[in-house]
DNA sequence: AGCACGCCGACT
DNA sequence: GTCGGCGTGCTC
């Protein structure tokens, strides 16, 4: 078979690093290889770990090919994930080492399943001095059979450091045992009662199940119960024995999922997000290949796991735009969970109350099934959604909660209920100005102004890690006490509803407030217990949660993000603005939602106050079509930087000579791109227009090729750019 | 991505 | 004299 190599065959093998291609060995004696075996190889000086990618060629020297040194004892990367790795570095023009680089992200998963380290009596147990706290260890031990330090402490009530001490001192002695398989969610179980539609649209998840590739979207309304359809369709795979993968935008926040997933498997999934230890993260990747982990719930990374029976892909608010990696390998996991899903021959659901453009066209062409929820689950009422025009009902001077705000505000917490003020601005003020000079405070390696934090104390980049104390004098004109905030971020709204509702307890929710997963369930908590009366917060509060009380949302600016040449401004600005509102009246109080805007008459703040979303869609897909923009034309963008300008220019400017010579092909710039300083380096951007049929990734690949540029010059390609901010 | 090799400043 | 800073070039 050409999957499997005999000693002294020529093997390629892809190195997890940015190498054009693969790197070819040879079999040596007494060994045999698959292509996907996970194989260690010598590598200059080091040792390095690949995957048997196929056959070798002939390009290179027979006395520079080197020895396999040996095959890992791990399950072989399957053809659909080798595949998906080619697809995806293909795409979006990356080298195929870049992208295997995610599928190994974790070296020590290769090693044998690691063991929990167990505890038992020691033998100087006597000769200790014996607190209270070591009594009960000593006798929880006894009762335990060989329990971990975590089931000790628990069991005895008493911190980590008392089982330390009593390890130092020998009266615990310590062993090992294999960590024991997960519990298998309970698929069995029945779910909960499922409403007409939902029943109508989790039989038709169901179905898909099991026959081979489909597209579907699942599109409901906020509150319809989309997550309990779709956990149908899980229970479906599991019955089978297959594996599913759920993506999830910013896992880190999704408590509320996971307690849902609890409820009706029996059992937590396993997660999968960039806050995991080493351990956990060594954990789940290895049993996700031996196929002991059914469920993986993850951020876009998640994707790239190496499961060994998949059998469903779920993408929840498969619309959010950090589905899009900006970093590294720039590539969008809900596209490429399309992709993986019709490499692998399994069924893919796309969920979201306000699908993307590009879904809902592909919708419309015939590519994706859709299933819609049009109703709010148990006869809950989506909110009624009002513009405050803010022309007509300004706040007062240095205030930024209009009348009808304050006067929703004040009935809110007269009745009891709890209020979500949300404005997607972390920080004090997004711009601090001198009232004497008009010098505004930018931060020294970007295009960005210097945010001020008052709960840090300091000014803060967005863009990169720069801060600085708040001066006391202005840096121009060295006058003092005249530098001024401007703008309202999260923390000001705060400080104002603090002075003008003493009594109400509050909390500000951005992502420099909840650190991580453990601070954001704590939140989640205190809401969901009452110790909170006003929320306000960024868009982390936007998604997927359910607060039974919550009747009131009030968007400070609902212009936010409407400004600037994004092409995706209109879309993004309703789907924030609508998940918001969603939060609103989720139990059986009906909620209210008021949205401050200077311009109530602008398409987006007319789809959301009237609800009207399809009209919305049909008005932008009219817009983008007539300018040939995605979805109905592709892009590409082509960042340029270096730390010397004039440099970045240069190539910038080579890049602008070679462009492809097609005239289904339109190029745009170089210009400065918009953070034209990011990070010390500058940057200009070119931008690639094509027609829908167009192989945009293959125009770039040959675009590269055709312009040589300076070393210190970085390129970076982004195939379907997403944010142009 | 690492790691070696190589060519210029402050230390034993 | 050499220890070590990180620029550049290669790894089947």
């Amino acid at each position: 078979m050409a999957d499997h190599f005999a000693p002294g065959e020529r093997i390629a093998v892809l190195l997890p690093l940015p190498l054009a291609g693969t790197y070819d060995y040879r079999v040596p004696d007494g060994m045999t290889a698959a292509a996907g075996d996970i194989v260690e190889a010598p590598l200059g000086s080091r040792v390095a770990t690949g995957v048997v990618w196929g056959p070798g060629a002939d390009s290179v020297a027979e006395m520079r090919i080197r020895d396999v040194i040996r095959v890992r004892d791990v399950p072989p990367l399957s053809g659909d994930l080798r595949r998906l790795v080619d697809w995806v570095a293909r795409y979006t023009v990356h080298p195929p080492g870049a992208v295997l680089r995610m599928v190994l992200s974790v070296p020590e998963a290769l090693d044998p399943e690691g063991h929990v380290t167990t505890l038992a009596p020691g033998e100087e147990s006597t000769a200790i001095r014996l607190t209270p706290a070591r009594r009960r260890v000593l006798a929880a031990v006894e009762r335990l059979r060989e329990p971990t330090a975590r089931e000790l402490a628990a069991e005895a009530g008493v911190g980590p450091s008392v089982i330390d001490g009593l390890v130092r001192a020998g009266a615990l002695r310590t062993g090992r045992r294999p960590a024991p398989p997960p519990p298998t969610p309970a698929w069995c179980r029945p779910g909960p009662a499922l409403s007409p539609d939902q029943s109508a649209a989790a039989e038709l998840l169901r179905r898909a199940v099991g026959g081979g590739f489909t597209a579907t979207v699942l599109d409901g309304v906020t509150g319809s119960g989309k997550t309990e359809v779709y956990f149908e369709g899980i229970a479906e795979a599991l019955r089978q024995g297959r594996q599913v993968l759920v993506l999830l935008p910013e896992i880190a926040l999704g408590a509320q999922w996971f307690q849902r997933f609890r409820e009706r498997f029996g059992v937590a999934p396993s997660p999968w997000h960039s806050d995991l230890t080493r351990a956990q993260r060594r954990r789940v990747w290895r049993r996700v290949a031996d196929g002991t982990v059914s469920v993986v719930v993850g951020a876009r990374s998640a994707l790239f796991l190496p499961f060994r029976a998949l059998g469903l892909i779920i993408v929840d608010e498969e619309h959010d735009p950090s589905f899009k990696q900006e970093e590294g390998v720039v590539y969008n996991a809900r596209d490429m969970a399309v992709v993986r899903a019709r490499l692998a021959a399994v069924p893919v659901v796309l969920v979201s109350a306000t699908p993307s453009l590009e879904t809902m066209v592909n919708v419309r062409q015939g590519r994706y099934r859709c299933v819609r929820l049009p109703e709010r689950y148990g006869g809950a009422r989506l909110p009624a959604v009002t513009a405050v025009d803010l022309r007509a009902d300004p706040p007062p001077r240095g205030s930024w909660l209009s009348p009808p705000l304050m006067e929703a505000l004040t009935a809110t917490l007269a009745g009891g209920t709890q209020a979500l003020l949300f404005l997607n601005r972390r920080g004090y003020a997004p711009l601090t100005v001198c009232r004497a000079c008009g010098h505004r405070l930018r931060c020294p390696n970007c295009t960005a102004w210097l945010v001020e934090h008052r709960a840090a104390v300091r000014l803060q980049c967005h863009h990169c890690g720069y801060h600085a104390p708040v001066p006391s004098h202005c840096p121009a004109c060295n006058a003092a006490d005249s530098l001024v905030a401007c703008g309202p971020g999260v923390e000001r709204i705060a400080t104002e509803v603090r002075a003008r509702f003493p009594e109400a307890r509050l909390a500000v929710a951005a992502s420099d407030t909840l650190t991580g997963p453990a601070a954001a369930a704590e939140l989640v908590r205190r809401i969901e217990q009452r110790e909170l009366d006003v929320i306000i917060g960024t868009q982390v509060l936007a998604k997927g949660y359910h607060f039974p009380l919550l009747t009131l949302v009030g968007v400070i600016d609902g212009d936010l993000g409407l400004s600037g040449g994004d092409l995706r401004a209109s879309e993004r600005t309703f789907q924030l603005l609508h998940q918001v509102a969603g939060r609103a009246g989720r139990a059986k109080g009906a909620g209210r939602v008021l949205v401050q805007t200077h311009m109530p008459e602008h398409p987006v703040m007319a789809a959301v106050t009237a609800a009207d979303r399809d009209r919305f869609l049909e008005a932008e897909a009219a817009s983008r079509q007539e300018a040939g923009m995605p979805p109905f034309g592709r892009l590409a963008a082509l960042i340029v930087s270096c730390r010397d300008e004039g440099a970045a220019d240069a190539a910038a400017a080579a890049f602008a000579r070679t462009a492809p010579d097609d005239p289904r092909v339109r190029v745009l710039g170089p210009a400065p791109a918009p953070l034209a300083l990011l990070r010390g380096r500058h940057r200009r951007r070119l931008l690639l227009i094509a027609d829908r049929g167009a192989d945009v990734s293959g125009a770039v690949r040959s675009w590269l090729t055709a312009t040589p540029v300076a070393r210190e010059v970085r390129i970076q390609v982004d195939i379907d750019p997403y944010s142009f901010l």
